[in-house]
DNA sequence: GCCATCTGTGCAATCGATTGTCCAAATATT
DNA sequence: AATATTTGGACAATCGATTGCACAGATGGC
């Protein structure tokens, strides 16, 4: 009565029953007289009764609820993932609980404490830009808590991942602009500490050694994800001495940024400059011109990190690798040749 | 030991005191000997105690989060908000649950159950497109759990809210247009059942009314946020007999869309046709023209929402209103004159 | 030296479920 | 008819905290 829904203990109370036989009335693998049963659930149905779900966290240790932990819900790629996420944990049941590092790495890390303090049955990460090691990932696994990397992995601890072929699509990605014509190619990398990142410049430069053109230091701009710089690093790679003929960006909100900086600097693309993004967001096909991307199956990454999470939770121990394949979207930004 | 974590109980026995004791001593507030006190202390850091949350929430009968019910974590607004949110929650020692309702009312009723079953301590609600009834929410009033009602408010129950002025931003983007001598403004205008749209319909019709413009039925064109059908919409109203001279646009997504169909079709922006968005998406200052936009302080609205809510479940349980305005910002999609 | 007061601590109930153990009654077996 | 087995359900412990009540021992007043 206090907290306004009817327990277990009312419905004995009110059938003059013990506690435990509604329980297991209501759990109904257990040898309860076909009619007490029928009483009991009769009775429950009618007072609308649901277990308290507290009761249950504390007694089974566990709290059906999935823990998240994202950079940044504004930016679109974990929004999308969010969803997948989502889908698969409410079908099965659990809530989601959503943490947001904001790109730090101490952010992070007390996340991960609140997380923990909350008892979530597991965890998917994405790391910060910011994060350089995983030992705080330790203690995860430690008290053997399920934990599935997704896009932003390490490949320092043995857990499960969900990855996408950044290597492999970086280096289609870079090969298309040079089959454009494209000879002098710079990008715009992430901090190289992000396995994303990583890969992805190395997919750059080893296309660019493949087709034997040199890889130049200064067509290789370090970016921090954050906004308010693009137009700095525009300014400078255009202005190089040797100005680049084709830039591959970050992602397609920076692209964009980029072709207005580079058509206010009465530079035509992708006649002079060609622009790659990554992301496939919708709008790449409203920009002028539209803009080439990387679709990355941001809400299958979410939804297969979540099955694989799920699967863990349930028992499943062995790490699995899942890649999730990019694919390169060509649009006018690139368009050179037939 | 068997859920790795040490309990109260350990430390008790260890020091040879019941856990009474050791509860009293390690919630300062008791009278408890200094010394013990002091021995209880010391062994609880050294051991790294940290108190079950699982059992706090069962005894104290509340969980420390809070549940956030909004139509999609895709829409930037929201992703915005969500930012607030959080960062208040989080501020305050809280964690944040959310569910999204994928625009679906079904979804956001059983979005609602689940929050309820997790036992949140407080909800902030953004309603759903298809939500025009409020009585699956009076569950929360009778239980008498805090509900904050933000940006997609009802007027139906008696809570608190935080809103922004539509009728107003709506009533001084279209004088805007006006002002630049537009005549023939369509709007696409979201489903009447949200409160934001049937305002912002509203500012629009009372501003054309104010300066003796028509309010012509066929310029007011009916959306429902899924995509895929901006384009339609657009040919539609640029293939009217009397074309309009500017268009009122639900988001800036929409706008940028319409605005690439508006192109295509050979018409010039805004000599031909002015354009107006919402939320002020920073791409709107690198589209071609930057894009006039009405900012909305997304992430404000989730701060003060969250805010309000905390009070609320800290026991002020008096509906408190809260505007947040919005602001216009002009760019060259509506630049006619001067 | 006797009773009152204060201090510090332990016991046990409580939150709302699950579940192992045990026992009484009913039924089956010989 | 005496014993064995099954059946149905009660009791109590448990999960990990908080907290009201009781009580022993120390201290103080007279």
């Amino acid at each position: 009565m206090s907290s306004g829904s009817i327990t277990i203990n009312d419905i004995a109370k009110m059938l003059g029953i013990s506690k435990s036989t509604v329980s297991r009335a209501l759990s109904e693998h257990s040898d309860v007289n076909a009619e007490t049963r029928h009483k009991v659930l009769e009775l429950a149905r009618k007072l609308n009764y649901t277990p308290n779900a507290l009761a249950l966290n504390l007694k089974q240790q566990r709290t059906n609820t999935i823990g998240v932990l994202i950079p940044e819900t504004v930016n679109r790629f974990f929004a999308k993932a969010i969803g997948g996420i989502q889908r698969v944990a409410n079908l099965a049941g659990y809530n989601v609980m959503i943490c947001q590092s904001d790109e730090s790495f101490v952010t992070e890390r007390s996340n991960l404490r609140s997380l923990l303090t909350a008892h979530v049955d597991g965890v998917l990460v994405s790391v910060s830009a910011e994060t350089d090691r995983t030992d705080h990932f330790q203690i995860l696994l430690d008290k053997n808590i399920p934990v599935v990397f997704f896009d932003r992995i390490t490949e320092e601890l043995n857990t499960s991942r969900v990855y996408t072929d950044n290597y492999e699509i970086a280096f289609e990605g870079t090969e298309h602009l040079i089959s454009q014509g494209c000879q002098r190619i710079a990008i715009v990398a992430g901090p190289q500490n992000l396995y994303n990142s990583r890969y992805r410049l190395k997919g750059y430069m080893d296309a660019l050694r493949k087709h034997n053109l040199p890889v130049k230091e200064n067509y290789i701009v370090q970016s921090h994800f954050r906004g308010g710089t693009v137009e700095d690093y525009t300014r400078q790679l255009i202005n190089l001495p040797q100005r680049p003929d084709a830039i591959f960006a970050i992602n397609d909100f920076a692209a964009i940024e980029m072709m207005h900086v580079i058509k206010k600097n009465g530079l035509r693309i992708p006649q002079d400059i060609a622009i790659l993004g990554f992301n496939n967001e919708t709008i790449c096909r409203f920009v002028e011109p539209a803009l080439t991307s990387i679709d990355m199956s941001a809400y299958d990454m979410g939804s297969e990190a979540a099955a694989l999470l799920l699967d863990q939770i349930k028992g499943n121990r062995d790490p699995q690798l899942r890649l999730i394949k990019s694919r390169l979207v060509i649009r006018e930004s690139t368009h050179l040749k037939g």
